[in-house]
DNA sequence: CGAGGCCTTGACCGCGGTCAATGCCCGTGG
DNA sequence: CCACGGGCATTGACCGCGGTCAAGGCCTCG
């Protein structure tokens, strides 16, 4: 396992040095090329990842429309959320934009570490939670922001990704068509 | 506490009578009158109720406009999530649209269940999971969906509500404002 | 050099928001 | 009992944001 995430787990739940040794048997490493996915829409997903290094995105795909939820930078972390947790099919993709490391645990192992340890329930409760928070953050820009603001929003918020994100996938992400999203940056840099 | 909800906890984790009995004594009842506040934005919302009856509404104020987030139905979670789990002040404001008993439960003493024993874990993680879910799928058919498929979807799901609510909740629930609900319903009914 | 991927630009237009007027229902008080 | 007022829904007129379609420019890579 590696340092960054034994640190992330050890400021959410009070481990010491022999948990989180016995517990790194449950983690494996992933290596995810550019443009392969480490979940497919309509499959299960059962592994949850977090990311070392690279950068991912999910996406779902309505009336042949992709729609991007979310950019998976080092640090955060990557799954079918909603599919993971009820064991039914993926409603996203989530693809590597660039060769991606994660650490991962299966569903399988994670519900063991659950039942080992009520610290790791305290983890995956906090995950969630964080989840969540982002939803229930983006969700309220999408309703109640215009185009351009969320723009300017995102540009605060990410301005690494601006850099490196093709611009068709941010525009989908905060819910513009590409066309929109060039003619809000021109309006900025005039 | 309520029978329905010693149901609903039994269905989430493996608890025998006493379990069940010890805990309920962190559970207290609360009555909010029609048009009092559950919870209110720039609080914290310290609290997790259940309801009994009545019927609930989340919503937030931007620019001065309301958004509805969430109808509080008998059997489903009030609290303003973010809030609760994170002690910052609430966004959004819990009000009741009707006359409404809810089983309710301090942070603290959740927190302190939580210590207790790690069945209590388990459910506030699947609260938390339902919350999420709930709003991943709100949040794609906002973004994915007309406001006519928006207003089927919800015509599908919550037959009740088109009779009880006033329809610019409904329209705000559901992205819209009111003249495009009206105008919608009209399609729909010739 | 050509091809394909990505961004920009222009022309057009439709969904849905805003504003204002009207209708309807209902509770309240004269 | 009726008059009034307020809350809610509907309707109409208008219009702007942002989507769609199509073309053109500019990379990079084979």
């Amino acid at each position: 396992m590696d340092d960054a995430f034994i640190k992330l787990f050890r400021s959410l739940a009070p481990f010491n040095d022999t948990e989180i040794a016995e517990a790194s048997t449950c983690f494996d490493t992933e290596l995810v090329r550019k443009d392969e996915y480490f979940c497919k829409a309509g499959r299960i997903c059962d592994k949850m990842g977090f990311v070392r290094s690279g950068l991912l995105r999910s996406f779902y795909t309505i009336n042949g429309k992709e729609t991007t939820t979310f950019f998976q930078t080092p640090g955060s972390v990557a799954t079918a959320l909603a599919s993971f947790l009820r064991r039914k099919p993926a409603l996203e993709n989530i693809q590597a934009m660039e060769d991606s490391e994660l650490v991962v645990i299966s569903r399988e192992n994670l519900l063991r570490l659950y039942n080992d340890n009520w610290k790791w329930q305290q983890v995956g409760r906090s995950f969630i939670e964080e989840y969540y928070i982002n939803m229930e953050l983006r969700m309220i820009s999408l309703q109640s922001q215009s185009a351009l603001e969320r723009y300017k929003k995102f540009l605060k918020e990410y301005p690494e990704l601006i850099q490196t994100v093709p611009l068709y996938y941010i525009a989908s992400y905060l819910g513009m068509s590409p066309e929109t999203l060039s003619r809000m940056r021109k309006t900025i840099y005039d």
